[in-house]
DNA sequence: CTTGACCTTCCCATGATGGGAACCCCCATA
DNA sequence: TATGGGGGTTCCCATCATGGGAAGGTCAAG
């Protein structure tokens, strides 16, 4: 199977498929006599694998802790359970902090006539010495990893 | 006042002010004799109305928006409101997408014994040819704007 | 043999942010 | 007055996952 082939199969783009072998994230597949990556059932299992876990929200260092998992057969399921249960952690952290944004932002709106007139307490609110704005820290970035 | 000073009364970094005037989310500042960026009270209105902005998970060109209206004192309060209410929808959105994933990795969770045993319904499901995972389509980057 | 669809590598861009180098400026204190 | 420290300035590089595109090689069908 060549790369894209592989790539409709999978569901990986190609450019993709070959920044992830690029990157250490997957193994580097055999090739042809004339240089074109050859990739086996399993290796599209792989690539599968890891648009599934994109699709999950996981970053890219997971996913290479999963996948170790995934080809160790003396594997623990426990080991894999908690990765799942971290990132469920992980997604209602940044949910909780996205549903007090949708909060702030209805407050604000409620408080706002909408009409023609130019008073806003939206914008009065954002400018102003003390504001509604829960100012957390978003250590990681902006929000958290994907 | 001085970057430094700013910076610490906004909220905004140095290194983050200077990146939004180079981008031209805000206007170059005055400069001292000896070149350096001076800031007035305005200016540190405009720089925690932005911190605010991107707290509540605006885009940077949504923020951009935001400022016009804040310049404009013939707005129309219902284009603030609007441009809040399209935030929080976009919120929302983002919200739901995290609580499928949520939701799909606890059902996977759920049916891992979690011990120390290699089998795992996880893994199987992720590499499989059929699989609960939702595999949407994310047409900007990966969750959204942030 | 040509054509078009594929493959290869290489480089560049994104958005928001941080790190750091090399250099300049200002003020207080010895 | 000299010096030191803590500012400031510009410039370059890196991140993370992804896409775009150029220049050139390969393959299969007509």
């Amino acid at each position: 199977m060549n790369i894209g082939e592989a790539a409709k199969a999978s569901g990986v783009t190609a450019k993709m498929i070959r920044y992830y072998e690029e990157t250490g994230l997957i193994p580097a597949p055999g090739r042809s006599a004339s240089g074109y990556r050859t990739y086996s059932h399993r290796d599209i299992q792989m690539l599968r694998f890891v648009r599934r876990a994109r699709d999950l929200g996981f970053a890219m260092d997971r996913i290479t802790d999963l996948l170790a998992l995934w080809r160790d057969r003396t594997r623990a399921s426990g080991d894999v359970k908690r990765l799942a249960l971290d990132q469920v952690a992980g997604l209602q952290t940044r949910i909780r902090e996205m549903q007090e944004m949708v909060a702030t932002l209805q407050t604000l709106a409620d408080a706002c006539a909408g009409d023609h007139h130019p008073d806003c307490p939206i914008l009065a609110d954002l400018e102003g010495e003390r504001s509604i704005v829960h100012t957390a820290a978003h250590p990681n970035g902006r929000f958290g990893q994907p």
